[in-house]
Order: C-alpha cells, then structure tokens, then sequence
DNA sequence: AATAGGTTCATGCAAATGCATGGAGTTCTG
DNA sequence: CAGAACTCCATGCATTTGCATGAACCTATT
C-alpha cells in the first residue's frame, strides 16, 4: 500500500534518503581510506579544494558542514596544526577568517579522494543502473536546492 | 557535460545524496520539534516503535544507527535514566540486552514524530512532485539494499 | 559621528563520542 | 567434553562536539 497524504510521501522518502545515507556511510567509514584525515576533516578539504582559489571564509565553510559553529573552528584549528590548511584574516572583513589549503592539504585531499571515489564505485555503483544514477543525482540537487 | 565513467556518475550521485541529506538534517534539526528528546534519541525511539513487540537487541539497534556500540550503549542508558525504555536481559541469549520501549517513550516517540513528520513534509514536501518523491523512495531503498 | 544592533569567530565547560579493552556467554573444533 | 575462538555488551580514557558566552568588527540609525 503506497502512502497516501503529501506528508506520508514526504516522510516516506526522507526516511528513506536517511536509511541509505547511514547505510552507505557505514561502508565508506569502514573502507581503509581514512588513515591521514578523518571523514569531517576530509569534508572540509573536499570544500575547500572546490572553492575558487582554495580558499572560504569560516562563515562559508559552515554553511557546507554539518557541524557547529564552534566544532568547525577546531576542526579547521586541528587542520591548521597539521598543515593541511592555513587561516589568514580577511582583509575585507577583518571580522572573517579566510581558510586555504595548503599544497600538503591538496595532495592530501587528491590522495585520499582517489581511494574514496573508488571506494563509493564499489558501494555505490553496482545498486544502480547509469539512468538511475543520473534520476538520482537530479532528484537530490532539486531537494537540496529547494532547502533554505 | 555530465559525468562519463561509472566511478564519476556514482561519485556524483553519492555527493547529491550526501549534500541534500545536510542540507535537509540542518532545517529538520533547527525546528523546535526536540524539547523532549535529541534527534538521535529520537532515531532509537522510532527505530524501537516500528520494531515487533516494540524490542530489540541492543546489537540489532545498532545497525540502524550510526552510531559506534558503546555510544549506542551509553545513549540507551540515558533512555533507560529517562523512563523511555527498559533494558531487560534476553533469556535467550544471556550475552543480550533486550532494549524496550516503554508506553512514556512510545507517548514521546508519537508526539515527537507527529511534529517531525509535519517538519519533514514542510523541508522535504515543496521540493518535489509526488512522482518524484516515490521515485526517490525507491531508489534510495535500492541503494540501501545493496549495501552488506 | 556616536550609539545601538547585528555579524563573525574563539574559548570555557559540560556532555557526547569513539577506541581500546575486558568480562560474560555462546559456538566451534578436535 | 575441554578449550579455543567468537559474539555481545559495558567501562576507562582521550578526543570531539555543542551550548553559552564574549571579543572584535561591521552596519544602520539618528
């Protein structure tokens, strides 16, 4: 029996988006590729090398990280330490943060995201065909896009 | 210019997922629907309600959520502290710990959810059309099951 | 231009999380 | 049937996270 009410449907299909996303995650956490960054460090490293420039304000950053606003500033701390990024003042704002990444936190992002990609290949390619992929990719970017 | 090799298309199609499950979790999270209990108390509650008999094994709990065992252990004994389970020991299996849903907690899962499922069909229902949302439904469940 | 209000980020502190480990119980093996 | 190997869960401990707050800066109003 199909969910009937607009708001069935809806929680039907978050839950569903949820369950897969924990699901996935679960494999891609345990596949051996998270030996130089953790996952959350990863995430920013990812965001900041598809910035313009390899550079985000903190303020920016957060918006694409699912952390708290303080959480993130450590996190970018620990990074800072490790090298992988640097934290400069934003000289149009002085109030702002701007993050960049380091050449070691590029090729740390290459070399990790190499094996990650392989590894989503493996978890992710064989339950899907390539039209699936694609209904699902647009599917997700118009749920997105609708969010605030 | 869409992706061409497998590995792009599944990359592409992961990185929607993930993105729009933030974008999603961050709205669902900002309203005031969490008085009562966290969102992730909140995933057991409900992992608990649809379960038969409103039970299950601490171990079977933990692979619907994403959370490591001796954080689920610790987050279930904050529950039991509350009075929205019980953890009995399975006589079947004396290893076990049979965690339970007690009628206060299935009271806060129901009123928690009716509040969520209206957020969610708010943040997630706009978005797309009824066909899409079962599209989604589907694919995400498809996904889900090819995972270990 | 002075003040009030808003924005951006960092820090103190308590709570939550993960890893490593250990104890108790079960199953497999020779 | 003895003991080795495995499974399930809890606890010690260090790390990470979030909330509350404050400092520094920007912006708008008068």
């Amino acid at each position: 029996m199909p969910p009937v009410s607009r708001t069935e449907r809806a929680a039907e299909a978050w839950e569903a988006l949820f369950r897969a996303q924990v699901a996935v995650m679960r494999n891609l956490a345990a596949d051996d590729v998270w030996d130089e960054v953790s996952m959350r460090e990863y995430d920013v490293l990812f965001t900041l090398a598809r910035a313009p420039g390899h550079r985000l304000r903190l303020h920016d950053l957060n918006r694409e990280i699912l952390l708290s606003q303080p959480s993130l500033s450590r996190l970018v701390e620990r990074l800072a330490r490790s090298g992988f990024v640097t934290r400069e003042c934003d000289p149009g704002d002085r109030r702002g943060t701007v993050v960049a990444l380091t050449d070691e936190g590029a090729r740390v992002q290459k070399s990790v995201g190499r094996r990650h990609a392989a590894s989503i290949r493996r978890h992710v390619g064989p339950a899907l065909s390539d039209d699936e992929l694609d209904t699902l990719t647009e599917l997700c970017a118009k749920l997105r896009g609708a969010q605030d």
